[in-house]
DNA sequence: AACTGGGATTGACCTAGATCAACCCAAACT
DNA sequence: AGTTTGGGTTGATCTAGGTCAATCCCAGTT
């Protein structure tokens, strides 16, 4: 591991990446104010643990660029992702100390961190944030059941590609360009081990089918990493799901 | 199907069985008579539909007694169970008047429904009920990911197992009786197919897994439905679980 | 007392994905 | 320039759980 150094921003919340879309998205100038003054930046390079399970967590923190992971681990070393962190999502839970997942920096990553009893402050007096909060939960736990479909009644075929649709469509939104359309490429953020935890497989089965994929057009590879699909459509045709909440053709 | 009326209680808050586990938990006096202004029960009988995929729901919910299923299915017919709702459980979504996910009554079932709109207002407006709907959803959100690592790395036999645990530790802490010391016995509130559907498997991998517990006696069976757990921590053994959080032994 | 239908069980067989093992390849180190 | 290293690929084989099909078991019904 090479350790870098990352360059932290020093930044204003006026112009944070994830202003509108994070817990304070919903912050009043006074509110913001006041999470300027608990909140502090921290870094990880990709690899690195974040918290392990069960350790205290003295803050809880809105990822502002990069992705964790959050897996939980079996005594025998099985391994399930459980969580898949992007910019402005949040880690940790108010009223808990500890967290239930490891989590790892699966890219370099940047978090704002608020320490934890002035934010649980802040939740119990303000709507605004704890409002935004169970918003934002409500959203991942919709995620997760999408998550758990995938997990129990999807194909290893299936599984790569919502995986990468659900990529896709994280990575259009954030550039904001459209994912219909024109061809999307990016760079993937997880190795195929993580990606094999994320979907229940083995990184073989990952491999094995991310080539099945590219050989039949679906995508094109450049280099391990980098991804290029010419028809978002083509790809959606194998995830297996309903494709869209049905245009009456 | 039998079509039997189910008796509605016409209960006081006061003396509700779920009072101190739903979300009006932590209700003050004041915003109980709210919430008795604009509740009512409705019952559905074992197999019955409570809401489809996509429909509109006129009520937020709390489950009183029973169970429910949430399920999602594939176009191509394959089903996976996302959520189950026991007692206490909270079934909708604030500031969301559909439902994505179909929920079927597991069993008869009592919910205590709240108009939407009132409902809503009671959330911006209190922060007692929106607090307790964060703390509701967020454990909801940790039991989603515990089914993400069975779904996505446990064996037949440990799923079986983790399945019978949780039933078991809720039917124990509904009836207040400790889960480890004695036998157990309780009902099964799901049919095989609705147990295959939570957990990613085929009915027929769920009977035969549940004659192989029984004969390596780990559980009896009394008819189909009545499971008697003679040592809960032999069947905790089965789960593959870390044992506890460890006792130093 | 026979019949029906829906859940559940059991058996025989098959396959998607796991396992085991060899190998590739590019970046980093010496 | 050669070596190490860690992620990634590919092939051969194995197996847990799926599929298909027959049978069982009751609670209701006629």
């Amino acid at each position: 591991m090479p350790n870098r150094p990352l360059t932290l921003p020093k930044q204003d919340c006026a112009d944070c990446p994830i202003r509108h879309k994070a817990v304070c998205a919903r912050c009043e100038p006074d509110e913001l104010t006041f999470l300027e003054e608990i909140k502090y930046y921290k870094g990880f390079t990709a690899g690195q643990p974040i918290v392990w399970a069960g350790d205290p967590m003295e803050f809880v923190a809105s990822v502002v660029s990069g992705v964790a992971s959050m897996t939980q681990t079996m005594e025998d070393g099985r391994r399930q992702m459980v969580g898949l962190l992007l910019p402005s999502d949040f880690l940790g839970r108010p009223n808990r100390d500890t967290v239930s997942y490891d989590v790892h920096a699966a890219t370099d990553i940047v978090l704002c961190c608020f320490r934890r009893n002035p934010f649980q402050q802040l939740i119990a007096t303000t709507p605004h944030v704890s409002q935004r909060l169970l918003e934002m939960t409500l959203d991942e736990l919709d995620a997760a059941r999408e998550w758990m479909l995938l997990l129990g009644r999807k194909t290893a075929r299936e599984k790569i590609a919502s995986f990468l649709t659900i990529i896709a469509r994280r990575d259009a939104s954030l550039k904001n360009v459209p994912s219909l359309g024109g061809p999307l490429s990016f760079d993937l953020p997880l190795t195929r081990e993580a990606m094999a935890d994320y979907m229940g497989l083995t990184i073989e089965t990952v491999s094995r089918q991310m080539t099945a994929l590219r050989k039949d057009g679906v995508i094109e590879l450049d280099g391990k990493r980098r991804i290029i699909i010419p028809d978002f459509e083509a790809l959606l045709d194998e995830t297996g799901d309903d494709d869209d909440g049905g245009l009456p053709s």
